[in-house]
DNA sequence: CTTCCTGTTTGATCTGGGTCAAGGCTTTGC
DNA sequence: GCAAAGCCTTGACCCAGATCAAACAGGAAG
Protein backbone atom coordinates (compact mmCIF):
# COMPACT_ATOMS: atom_id res chain seq x y z
CA UNK A 1 0.00 0.00 0.00
CA UNK A 2 1.64 3.69 -1.22
CA UNK A 3 -0.04 4.93 1.12
CA UNK A 4 0.08 5.94 4.69
CA UNK A 5 -1.97 8.50 6.83
CA UNK A 6 0.13 11.11 9.45
CA UNK A 7 -0.24 13.96 12.00
CA UNK A 8 0.33 17.51 10.74
CA UNK A 9 0.08 20.28 13.07
CA UNK A 10 -2.46 22.57 11.82
CA UNK A 11 -1.07 25.40 10.45
CA UNK A 12 1.46 23.22 8.26
CA UNK A 13 -1.05 23.33 6.00
CA UNK A 14 -1.00 26.71 5.14
CA UNK A 15 -1.14 26.52 1.33
CA UNK A 16 -4.52 24.12 0.87
CA UNK A 17 -6.46 25.87 -1.90
CA UNK A 18 -9.47 25.13 0.19
CA UNK A 19 -7.57 28.16 2.57
CA UNK A 20 -8.83 27.41 6.19
CA UNK A 21 -7.57 30.04 7.25
CA UNK A 22 -9.08 32.41 4.68
CA UNK A 23 -11.89 30.95 5.37
CA UNK A 24 -11.65 31.52 8.65
CA UNK A 25 -10.87 34.81 8.83
CA UNK A 26 -13.78 35.74 6.75
CA UNK A 27 -16.61 33.32 7.68
CA UNK A 28 -18.52 31.82 10.74
CA UNK A 29 -16.40 30.04 12.66
CA UNK A 30 -18.56 26.55 12.42
CA UNK A 31 -17.38 26.55 8.54
CA UNK A 32 -14.02 26.34 9.38
CA UNK A 33 -14.51 23.66 11.81
CA UNK A 34 -15.83 21.45 9.44
CA UNK A 35 -13.20 21.82 7.03
CA UNK A 36 -10.57 21.02 9.86
CA UNK A 37 -12.16 18.18 11.27
CA UNK A 38 -12.69 16.64 7.84
CA UNK A 39 -8.81 16.91 6.55
CA UNK A 40 -6.16 14.19 7.18
CA UNK A 41 -2.70 13.98 6.00
CA UNK A 42 -1.14 11.55 3.44
CA UNK A 43 2.22 10.96 2.16
CA UNK A 44 3.76 9.31 -0.44
CA UNK A 45 7.70 8.54 -1.51
CA UNK A 46 9.06 9.64 -4.62
CA UNK A 47 8.40 7.03 -7.38
CA UNK A 48 5.14 6.20 -5.63
CA UNK A 49 1.64 5.95 -7.68
CA UNK A 50 -0.87 8.16 -5.88
CA UNK A 51 -3.92 6.53 -7.93
CA UNK A 52 -4.31 4.86 -11.34
CA UNK A 53 -6.65 5.69 -14.10
CA UNK A 54 -9.65 4.23 -13.42
CA UNK A 55 -9.57 3.16 -9.76
CA UNK A 56 -12.27 4.55 -7.48
CA UNK A 57 -11.35 7.80 -5.95
CA UNK A 58 -13.16 8.73 -2.97
CA UNK A 59 -11.04 11.58 -1.70
CA UNK A 60 -10.12 14.84 -3.47
CA UNK A 61 -6.65 16.40 -1.84
CA UNK A 62 -4.65 19.32 -2.32
CA UNK A 63 -0.68 19.27 -2.50
CA UNK A 64 1.18 20.33 0.90
CA UNK A 65 4.84 19.62 -0.28
CA UNK A 66 6.55 18.23 -2.79
CA UNK A 67 5.26 17.47 -6.73
CA UNK A 68 2.91 14.84 -8.45
CA UNK A 69 2.35 14.36 -12.04
CA UNK A 70 -1.19 13.40 -14.10
CA UNK A 71 -0.33 11.10 -16.92
CA UNK A 72 -2.21 9.32 -19.77
CA UNK A 73 -0.82 6.41 -21.45
CA UNK A 74 -1.75 5.04 -24.85
CA UNK A 75 -2.08 1.14 -24.60
CA UNK A 76 0.84 0.72 -26.62
CA UNK A 77 2.70 2.67 -24.15
CA UNK A 78 3.20 6.18 -25.25
CA UNK A 79 2.53 8.75 -22.46
CA UNK A 80 1.82 12.41 -21.92
CA UNK A 81 1.89 14.16 -18.73
CA UNK A 82 -1.49 16.44 -18.61
CA UNK A 83 -0.81 18.27 -15.25
CA UNK A 84 1.55 19.21 -13.08
CA UNK A 85 0.74 19.62 -9.34
CA UNK A 86 2.93 21.74 -7.26
CA UNK A 87 2.13 23.08 -3.58
CA UNK A 88 -1.33 23.98 -3.45
CA UNK A 89 -2.39 22.40 -6.58
CA UNK A 90 -5.77 20.34 -6.25
CA UNK A 91 -6.77 16.99 -6.85
CA UNK A 92 -9.60 15.29 -7.73
CA UNK A 93 -13.10 16.19 -9.50
CA UNK A 94 -15.84 16.69 -7.18
CA UNK A 95 -19.10 15.07 -8.79
CA UNK A 96 -16.84 11.84 -9.99
CA UNK A 97 -16.02 8.74 -8.34
CA UNK A 98 -13.14 7.22 -10.37
CA UNK A 99 -9.80 9.08 -11.63
CA UNK A 100 -9.24 10.19 -15.14
CA UNK A 101 -5.61 10.29 -15.02
CA UNK A 102 -2.59 8.07 -13.48
CA UNK A 103 -1.37 10.37 -10.73
CA UNK A 104 2.48 9.63 -9.60
CA UNK A 105 4.41 11.54 -7.23
CA UNK A 106 7.60 12.65 -8.68
CA UNK A 107 9.38 14.02 -5.56
CA UNK A 108 8.38 12.96 -1.37
CA UNK A 109 4.92 14.27 -1.30
CA UNK A 110 2.67 15.15 1.14
CA UNK A 111 -1.30 15.85 0.43
CA UNK A 112 -4.09 17.32 2.84
CA UNK A 113 -6.99 15.22 1.93
CA UNK A 114 -10.66 15.54 2.47
CA UNK A 115 -13.18 12.16 1.59
CA UNK A 116 -15.35 13.14 -1.50
CA UNK A 117 -19.14 12.86 -0.06
CA UNK A 118 -18.94 15.41 2.81
CA UNK A 119 -16.35 17.91 0.63
CA UNK A 120 -18.94 17.58 -1.81
CA UNK A 121 -21.67 18.51 1.27
CA UNK A 122 -19.93 20.71 2.54
CA UNK A 123 -19.42 23.02 -1.01
CA UNK A 124 -22.76 22.73 -1.15
CA UNK A 125 -23.23 24.37 2.01
CA UNK A 126 -20.11 27.15 1.28
CA UNK A 127 -20.61 28.62 -1.78
CA UNK A 128 -16.91 30.16 -1.16
CA UNK A 129 -15.31 26.78 -1.02
CA UNK A 130 -17.20 26.33 -4.96
CA UNK A 131 -16.12 29.80 -5.93
CA UNK A 132 -12.63 29.30 -5.15
CA UNK A 133 -12.48 25.93 -6.95
CA UNK A 134 -14.21 28.05 -10.22
CA UNK A 135 -11.49 29.91 -10.09
CA UNK A 136 -8.59 27.63 -9.58
CA UNK A 137 -10.14 25.57 -12.16
CA UNK A 138 -10.27 28.16 -14.52
CA UNK A 139 -6.33 29.02 -13.53
CA UNK A 140 -5.40 25.49 -14.85
CA UNK A 141 -7.23 25.87 -17.88
CA UNK A 142 -5.17 28.38 -18.80
CA UNK A 143 -2.17 26.48 -18.40
CA UNK A 144 -3.41 23.80 -20.33
CA UNK A 145 -3.72 26.17 -23.23
CA UNK A 146 -0.83 27.46 -22.75
CA UNK A 147 0.73 23.88 -22.72
CA UNK A 148 -1.36 23.01 -26.15
CA UNK A 149 0.34 25.92 -27.67
CA UNK A 150 3.21 24.25 -26.09
CA UNK A 151 2.93 20.75 -27.76
CA UNK A 152 1.38 21.72 -30.81
CA UNK A 153 3.63 24.73 -32.38
CA UNK A 154 7.18 24.91 -30.50
CA UNK A 155 10.00 23.44 -31.28
CA UNK A 156 11.91 21.53 -29.10
CA UNK A 157 14.13 23.95 -27.97
CA UNK A 158 11.66 26.12 -27.51
CA UNK A 159 9.69 23.48 -25.45
CA UNK A 160 12.85 22.94 -22.79
CA UNK A 161 13.24 26.52 -22.51
CA UNK A 162 8.88 26.96 -21.54
CA UNK A 163 9.47 24.21 -19.23
CA UNK A 164 12.47 25.57 -17.50
CA UNK A 165 10.65 28.66 -17.34
CA UNK A 166 7.29 27.75 -16.21
CA UNK A 167 9.50 25.73 -13.15
CA UNK A 168 11.62 28.73 -12.34
CA UNK A 169 8.10 30.68 -12.32
CA UNK A 170 6.68 28.97 -9.85
CA UNK A 171 9.26 27.83 -7.85
CA UNK A 172 10.04 31.97 -7.37
CA UNK A 173 6.45 32.19 -6.84
CA UNK A 174 6.05 29.33 -3.81
CA UNK A 175 9.39 31.10 -2.27
CA UNK A 176 8.06 34.27 -2.61
CA UNK A 177 11.04 35.80 -4.40
CA UNK A 178 11.68 38.34 -6.77
CA UNK A 179 11.78 37.44 -10.41
CA UNK A 180 14.31 39.54 -11.37
CA UNK A 181 17.90 38.73 -11.16
CA UNK A 182 19.38 35.06 -11.37
CA UNK A 183 17.14 32.17 -10.13
CA UNK A 184 18.73 28.88 -8.80
CA UNK A 185 16.34 26.03 -8.43
CA UNK A 186 16.46 22.75 -8.80
CA UNK A 187 14.54 20.81 -11.66
CA UNK A 188 11.63 18.50 -9.74
CA UNK A 189 11.70 15.83 -12.99
CA UNK A 190 13.77 13.52 -14.52
CA UNK A 191 14.66 14.08 -18.18
CA UNK A 192 12.30 11.34 -19.16
CA UNK A 193 9.43 13.25 -16.86
CA UNK A 194 10.49 16.14 -18.57
CA UNK A 195 9.97 14.25 -22.24
CA UNK A 196 6.51 13.28 -21.07
CA UNK A 197 5.79 16.53 -20.13
CA UNK A 198 6.78 18.29 -23.69
CA UNK A 199 5.95 15.43 -26.05
CA UNK A 200 9.32 14.80 -27.07
CA UNK A 201 11.87 12.12 -26.26
CA UNK A 202 14.31 11.47 -23.29
CA UNK A 203 17.73 11.55 -25.71
CA UNK A 204 15.95 15.05 -27.48
CA UNK A 205 15.62 16.50 -23.72
CA UNK A 206 19.00 16.06 -23.06
CA UNK A 207 20.14 17.27 -26.31
CA UNK A 208 18.59 20.26 -26.11
CA UNK A 209 19.45 21.07 -22.55
CA UNK A 210 23.04 20.16 -23.34
CA UNK A 211 22.48 22.95 -25.86
CA UNK A 212 20.90 25.94 -23.74
CA UNK A 213 23.60 24.69 -21.74
CA UNK A 214 26.11 25.30 -24.19
CA UNK A 215 24.90 28.49 -25.43
CA UNK A 216 24.71 30.27 -22.06
CA UNK A 217 21.17 30.25 -22.08
CA UNK A 218 21.11 28.33 -18.27
CA UNK A 219 24.03 27.55 -16.78
CA UNK A 220 23.93 23.58 -14.76
CA UNK A 221 25.47 22.50 -12.02
CA UNK A 222 25.17 18.41 -12.05
CA UNK A 223 22.33 17.22 -13.59
CA UNK A 224 19.63 18.67 -12.18
CA UNK A 225 20.71 22.52 -10.24
CA UNK A 226 19.83 25.15 -13.14
CA UNK A 227 20.82 28.84 -12.54
CA UNK A 228 19.38 31.08 -14.98
CA UNK A 229 21.31 34.16 -15.88
CA UNK A 230 18.86 36.44 -17.70
CA UNK A 231 14.96 35.36 -17.48
CA UNK A 232 14.40 37.30 -20.21
CA UNK A 233 16.88 35.60 -22.87
CA UNK A 234 14.96 32.79 -21.74
CA UNK A 235 11.59 33.34 -22.09
CA UNK A 236 13.11 34.54 -25.57
CA UNK A 237 14.26 31.24 -26.70
CA UNK A 238 11.27 29.91 -25.00
CA UNK A 239 8.88 32.01 -27.89
CA UNK A 240 7.04 33.86 -25.34
CA UNK A 241 6.22 37.04 -25.87
CA UNK A 242 7.69 39.12 -23.32
CA UNK A 243 6.73 39.00 -19.60
CA UNK A 244 5.29 34.96 -20.22
CA UNK A 245 2.51 35.58 -17.33
CA UNK A 246 5.16 36.04 -14.92
CA UNK A 247 2.81 36.88 -11.57
CA UNK A 248 3.14 39.92 -9.89
CA UNK B 1 -18.22 46.73 -36.23
CA UNK B 2 -18.49 43.02 -36.32
CA UNK B 3 -21.72 42.48 -33.47
CA UNK B 4 -25.12 43.44 -34.00
CA UNK B 5 -27.78 42.68 -31.65
CA UNK B 6 -30.59 40.61 -32.29
CA UNK B 7 -34.36 39.56 -31.28
CA UNK B 8 -34.72 35.67 -30.63
CA UNK B 9 -37.58 34.36 -28.42
CA UNK B 10 -36.98 33.02 -25.01
CA UNK B 11 -37.26 29.63 -25.95
CA UNK B 12 -34.75 29.64 -28.57
CA UNK B 13 -31.98 29.75 -26.29
CA UNK B 14 -32.91 26.55 -24.77
CA UNK B 15 -28.98 25.38 -24.83
CA UNK B 16 -27.41 27.79 -22.53
CA UNK B 17 -25.24 26.63 -20.09
CA UNK B 18 -26.60 28.73 -17.44
CA UNK B 19 -30.20 26.78 -18.40
CA UNK B 20 -31.91 29.63 -17.87
CA UNK B 21 -35.31 26.80 -17.80
CA UNK B 22 -33.54 24.37 -15.82
CA UNK B 23 -33.02 26.97 -13.08
CA UNK B 24 -36.75 28.16 -13.76
CA UNK B 25 -38.01 24.10 -13.26
CA UNK B 26 -35.73 23.97 -9.93
CA UNK B 27 -35.82 27.48 -8.16
CA UNK B 28 -37.60 30.44 -7.39
CA UNK B 29 -38.94 32.29 -10.21
CA UNK B 30 -37.20 35.29 -9.40
CA UNK B 31 -33.47 33.50 -10.24
CA UNK B 32 -35.28 32.95 -13.23
CA UNK B 33 -36.19 36.59 -13.95
CA UNK B 34 -32.96 38.00 -13.24
CA UNK B 35 -31.05 36.17 -15.55
CA UNK B 36 -33.86 36.36 -18.37
CA UNK B 37 -33.35 40.33 -18.12
CA UNK B 38 -30.18 41.10 -18.47
CA UNK B 39 -29.56 38.21 -21.39
CA UNK B 40 -28.96 39.72 -25.13
CA UNK B 41 -28.14 38.11 -28.14
CA UNK B 42 -25.60 38.91 -30.75
CA UNK B 43 -24.56 37.51 -33.90
CA UNK B 44 -21.68 37.09 -36.24
CA UNK B 45 -20.69 35.87 -39.60
CA UNK B 46 -18.73 33.11 -40.24
CA UNK B 47 -15.23 34.31 -40.33
CA UNK B 48 -16.07 37.27 -37.99
CA UNK B 49 -13.77 38.01 -34.85
CA UNK B 50 -15.81 38.04 -32.15
CA UNK B 51 -12.81 39.36 -29.59
CA UNK B 52 -9.34 39.50 -29.96
CA UNK B 53 -7.01 38.42 -27.56
CA UNK B 54 -5.76 41.36 -24.97
CA UNK B 55 -9.12 43.42 -26.11
CA UNK B 56 -11.45 44.05 -23.39
CA UNK B 57 -14.13 41.84 -22.80
CA UNK B 58 -16.94 43.02 -20.65
CA UNK B 59 -19.54 40.37 -20.93
CA UNK B 60 -19.57 36.40 -20.91
CA UNK B 61 -21.85 34.40 -23.23
CA UNK B 62 -23.03 30.87 -24.55
CA UNK B 63 -23.51 29.72 -28.17
CA UNK B 64 -26.90 29.06 -29.39
CA UNK B 65 -26.12 28.26 -32.82
CA UNK B 66 -22.71 27.99 -34.81
CA UNK B 67 -19.22 27.17 -33.86
CA UNK B 68 -16.41 29.24 -32.81
CA UNK B 69 -12.75 28.84 -32.27
CA UNK B 70 -10.01 29.88 -29.37
CA UNK B 71 -6.28 30.38 -30.98
CA UNK B 72 -3.81 31.34 -29.41
CA UNK B 73 -0.65 33.18 -32.15
CA UNK B 74 2.79 33.35 -31.64
CA UNK B 75 4.32 36.58 -32.62
CA UNK B 76 5.69 34.33 -35.61
CA UNK B 77 2.69 33.85 -36.90
CA UNK B 78 2.20 30.25 -35.86
CA UNK B 79 -1.16 29.21 -34.69
CA UNK B 80 -2.54 26.95 -31.97
CA UNK B 81 -6.57 26.40 -31.37
CA UNK B 82 -6.43 25.64 -27.95
CA UNK B 83 -11.11 25.47 -27.90
CA UNK B 84 -13.28 24.74 -30.06
CA UNK B 85 -16.95 26.37 -29.18
CA UNK B 86 -20.20 24.28 -29.74
CA UNK B 87 -23.33 25.14 -29.13
CA UNK B 88 -23.60 25.09 -25.35
CA UNK B 89 -20.34 25.56 -25.36
CA UNK B 90 -19.58 28.85 -22.18
CA UNK B 91 -17.43 31.82 -23.32
CA UNK B 92 -15.68 34.22 -21.00
CA UNK B 93 -14.32 34.06 -17.45
CA UNK B 94 -15.52 35.80 -14.85
CA UNK B 95 -13.09 38.08 -12.83
CA UNK B 96 -11.12 38.23 -16.16
CA UNK B 97 -11.21 42.03 -17.56
CA UNK B 98 -9.26 41.24 -21.10
CA UNK B 99 -10.05 38.49 -23.58
CA UNK B 100 -6.95 35.85 -23.38
CA UNK B 101 -7.20 33.95 -26.39
CA UNK B 102 -8.51 35.19 -30.28
CA UNK B 103 -12.10 33.98 -30.86
CA UNK B 104 -13.73 33.79 -33.81
CA UNK B 105 -16.25 32.38 -35.77
CA UNK B 106 -16.19 29.98 -38.23
CA UNK B 107 -19.82 29.53 -39.14
CA UNK B 108 -22.47 32.04 -38.96
CA UNK B 109 -23.06 32.04 -35.06
CA UNK B 110 -25.43 33.18 -32.97
CA UNK B 111 -24.52 33.86 -28.78
CA UNK B 112 -26.41 34.81 -25.79
CA UNK B 113 -24.49 37.18 -24.00
CA UNK B 114 -24.72 38.37 -20.47
CA UNK B 115 -22.53 41.52 -19.43
CA UNK B 116 -19.96 40.63 -16.66
CA UNK B 117 -20.55 42.59 -14.10
CA UNK B 118 -24.31 41.73 -13.27
CA UNK B 119 -23.33 38.20 -14.10
CA UNK B 120 -20.79 38.25 -11.74
CA UNK B 121 -23.17 39.57 -9.06
CA UNK B 122 -25.92 37.03 -9.59
CA UNK B 123 -23.23 34.33 -9.73
CA UNK B 124 -22.45 35.24 -5.86
CA UNK B 125 -26.11 35.72 -5.34
CA UNK B 126 -26.71 32.32 -6.74
CA UNK B 127 -24.75 28.87 -5.84
CA UNK B 128 -26.36 27.25 -8.54
CA UNK B 129 -25.00 29.38 -11.47
CA UNK B 130 -21.57 29.09 -9.96
CA UNK B 131 -21.74 25.13 -9.41
CA UNK B 132 -23.13 24.45 -13.24
CA UNK B 133 -20.04 26.90 -14.31
CA UNK B 134 -17.22 24.73 -12.38
CA UNK B 135 -18.79 21.61 -13.95
CA UNK B 136 -18.32 22.79 -17.16
CA UNK B 137 -14.89 24.24 -16.37
CA UNK B 138 -14.45 20.63 -15.09
CA UNK B 139 -15.61 19.04 -18.51
CA UNK B 140 -13.59 21.54 -20.31
CA UNK B 141 -10.43 20.46 -18.33
CA UNK B 142 -10.93 17.32 -19.26
CA UNK B 143 -11.48 18.41 -23.01
CA UNK B 144 -7.87 19.99 -23.04
CA UNK B 145 -6.36 17.07 -21.35
CA UNK B 146 -7.62 14.62 -24.35
CA UNK B 147 -6.49 17.37 -26.57
CA UNK B 148 -2.79 17.65 -24.67
CA UNK B 149 -2.35 13.25 -25.25
CA UNK B 150 -3.35 14.13 -28.95
CA UNK B 151 -0.95 16.81 -29.87
CA UNK B 152 1.93 15.13 -27.89
CA UNK B 153 1.82 11.63 -28.77
CA UNK B 154 -0.38 10.68 -31.70
CA UNK B 155 0.55 10.36 -35.31
CA UNK B 156 -0.69 12.89 -37.54
CA UNK B 157 -3.57 10.01 -38.84
CA UNK B 158 -4.21 8.97 -35.28
CA UNK B 159 -5.03 13.41 -34.99
CA UNK B 160 -7.27 13.28 -37.92
CA UNK B 161 -9.08 10.16 -37.14
CA UNK B 162 -10.18 11.59 -33.19
CA UNK B 163 -10.67 15.21 -34.87
CA UNK B 164 -13.45 13.14 -36.72
CA UNK B 165 -14.54 11.09 -34.05
CA UNK B 166 -14.73 14.27 -31.63
CA UNK B 167 -16.83 16.30 -34.35
CA UNK B 168 -18.76 13.05 -35.02
CA UNK B 169 -19.58 12.92 -31.22
CA UNK B 170 -20.52 16.21 -31.02
CA UNK B 171 -23.39 16.28 -33.61
CA UNK B 172 -24.62 12.86 -32.61
CA UNK B 173 -25.09 14.53 -29.01
CA UNK B 174 -26.41 18.03 -30.44
CA UNK B 175 -28.72 15.97 -32.73
CA UNK B 176 -29.78 13.34 -29.40
CA UNK B 177 -28.86 11.01 -32.43
CA UNK B 178 -28.17 7.19 -31.49
CA UNK B 179 -24.09 7.27 -31.60
CA UNK B 180 -24.20 3.56 -33.10
CA UNK B 181 -24.90 2.98 -36.89
CA UNK B 182 -23.41 5.06 -39.53
CA UNK B 183 -23.09 9.05 -39.08
CA UNK B 184 -23.52 11.66 -41.48
CA UNK B 185 -22.21 15.08 -40.92
CA UNK B 186 -20.41 18.21 -42.23
CA UNK B 187 -17.07 18.92 -41.12
CA UNK B 188 -17.41 22.68 -39.71
CA UNK B 189 -14.24 23.24 -40.12
CA UNK B 190 -11.36 24.13 -42.91
CA UNK B 191 -8.45 21.96 -43.86
CA UNK B 192 -6.40 25.49 -42.16
CA UNK B 193 -8.60 25.19 -39.09
CA UNK B 194 -8.17 21.42 -38.89
CA UNK B 195 -4.67 21.69 -38.65
CA UNK B 196 -4.38 24.63 -36.05
CA UNK B 197 -6.49 22.10 -33.99
CA UNK B 198 -3.98 19.24 -34.52
CA UNK B 199 -1.04 20.80 -34.97
CA UNK B 200 -0.14 20.00 -38.40
CA UNK B 201 0.10 21.96 -41.53
CA UNK B 202 -2.44 22.02 -43.61
CA UNK B 203 -1.41 19.94 -46.81
CA UNK B 204 -1.10 16.98 -43.73
CA UNK B 205 -4.29 17.28 -42.88
CA UNK B 206 -5.37 17.03 -46.90
CA UNK B 207 -2.94 14.19 -47.56
CA UNK B 208 -4.44 12.16 -44.09
CA UNK B 209 -7.76 12.84 -45.07
CA UNK B 210 -7.18 11.61 -48.06
CA UNK B 211 -5.77 8.25 -46.75
CA UNK B 212 -8.55 7.64 -44.49
CA UNK B 213 -10.98 7.78 -47.11
CA UNK B 214 -8.82 5.37 -49.60
CA UNK B 215 -8.96 2.83 -46.67
CA UNK B 216 -12.60 3.22 -46.15
CA UNK B 217 -12.29 4.14 -42.79
CA UNK B 218 -14.23 7.81 -43.79
CA UNK B 219 -16.55 8.04 -47.28
CA UNK B 220 -16.17 11.72 -48.56
CA UNK B 221 -19.01 13.42 -50.65
CA UNK B 222 -17.10 16.70 -51.98
CA UNK B 223 -15.01 18.07 -49.48
CA UNK B 224 -16.88 18.26 -46.23
CA UNK B 225 -19.48 15.76 -46.07
CA UNK B 226 -18.66 12.89 -44.03
CA UNK B 227 -20.21 9.48 -43.77
CA UNK B 228 -18.33 6.90 -40.77
CA UNK B 229 -19.44 3.51 -41.82
CA UNK B 230 -17.79 1.87 -38.78
CA UNK B 231 -17.28 4.35 -35.69
CA UNK B 232 -15.38 1.44 -33.93
CA UNK B 233 -13.30 1.31 -36.97
CA UNK B 234 -12.52 5.11 -36.47
CA UNK B 235 -11.46 4.59 -32.90
CA UNK B 236 -9.13 2.18 -33.90
CA UNK B 237 -7.53 4.54 -36.36
CA UNK B 238 -7.65 7.03 -33.67
CA UNK B 239 -5.81 4.98 -31.22
CA UNK B 240 -8.48 5.81 -28.49
CA UNK B 241 -9.64 2.97 -26.10
CA UNK B 242 -12.50 1.37 -26.83
CA UNK B 243 -15.72 4.04 -25.85
CA UNK B 244 -13.28 6.92 -26.30
CA UNK B 245 -15.53 8.63 -23.77
CA UNK B 246 -18.73 8.93 -26.12
CA UNK B 247 -21.12 9.89 -23.47
CA UNK B 248 -24.74 8.18 -23.46
C1' DC C 1 37.66 -0.79 -3.39
C1' DT C 2 34.36 -2.96 -7.02
C1' DT C 3 29.89 -3.87 -8.84
C1' DC C 4 25.41 -2.66 -9.93
C1' DC C 5 21.76 0.30 -11.05
C1' DT C 6 19.54 4.27 -12.55
C1' DG C 7 19.65 8.33 -14.93
C1' DT C 8 22.02 10.73 -18.47
C1' DT C 9 24.82 11.99 -22.53
C1' DT C 10 26.29 11.50 -27.11
C1' DG C 11 26.69 9.48 -31.80
C1' DA C 12 24.77 7.43 -36.18
C1' DT C 13 20.99 6.75 -38.89
C1' DC C 14 16.14 6.91 -40.27
C1' DT C 15 11.56 8.88 -41.18
C1' DG C 16 7.10 11.40 -40.49
C1' DG C 17 5.61 15.42 -41.37
C1' DG C 18 7.08 20.16 -42.90
C1' DT C 19 8.12 23.11 -46.89
C1' DC C 20 7.87 24.57 -51.49
C1' DA C 21 5.50 24.31 -55.73
C1' DA C 22 2.03 23.31 -59.17
C1' DG C 23 -2.59 22.43 -60.44
C1' DG C 24 -7.70 21.37 -59.74
C1' DC C 25 -12.46 22.39 -58.27
C1' DT C 26 -16.16 25.66 -56.76
C1' DT C 27 -18.20 29.82 -56.06
C1' DT C 28 -18.69 34.76 -56.95
C1' DG C 29 -18.63 38.62 -59.69
C1' DC C 30 -18.55 40.84 -64.14
C1' DG D 1 -19.38 33.12 -71.10
C1' DC D 2 -14.57 34.35 -68.50
C1' DA D 3 -11.68 35.77 -64.57
C1' DA D 4 -10.47 35.92 -59.88
C1' DA D 5 -10.38 34.16 -55.34
C1' DG D 6 -10.79 30.49 -51.99
C1' DC D 7 -10.09 26.14 -50.73
C1' DC D 8 -8.23 21.73 -51.54
C1' DT D 9 -5.12 18.06 -53.47
C1' DT D 10 -0.88 16.07 -54.93
C1' DG D 11 4.10 15.69 -55.86
C1' DA D 12 9.13 16.36 -54.78
C1' DC D 13 12.33 17.20 -51.49
C1' DC D 14 14.20 18.21 -46.87
C1' DC D 15 15.04 18.37 -41.96
C1' DA D 16 13.88 18.21 -36.86
C1' DG D 17 13.32 14.98 -33.94
C1' DA D 18 12.73 9.77 -33.33
C1' DT D 19 15.10 5.52 -33.03
C1' DC D 20 18.84 2.49 -32.18
C1' DA D 21 23.08 1.95 -29.86
C1' DA D 22 26.95 2.73 -26.90
C1' DA D 23 29.12 4.64 -23.18
C1' DC D 24 29.35 7.59 -18.96
C1' DA D 25 28.45 9.44 -14.06
C1' DG D 26 27.21 9.09 -9.49
C1' DG D 27 25.16 6.92 -5.64
C1' DA D 28 24.17 2.54 -2.96
C1' DA D 29 25.35 -2.06 -1.61
C1' DG D 30 28.61 -5.41 -0.66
Amino acid sequence: MPMQEMQIAHHDCGDCPIRHRAVCARCEADELTALEQMKYYRSYQAGQTVIWSGDRMDFVASVVTGIATLTQTMEDGRRQMVGLLLPSDFLGRPGRTTAAYDVTATTDLVMCCFRKKPFEDLMLATPHIGQRLLEMTLDELDAAREWMLLLGRKTAREKIASLIAIIARRDATLRLKAPKGALVFDLPLTREEMADYLGLTLETVSRQISALKRDGVIVLDGKRHVTIPDFDRLLEEAGDDSDGGMPG
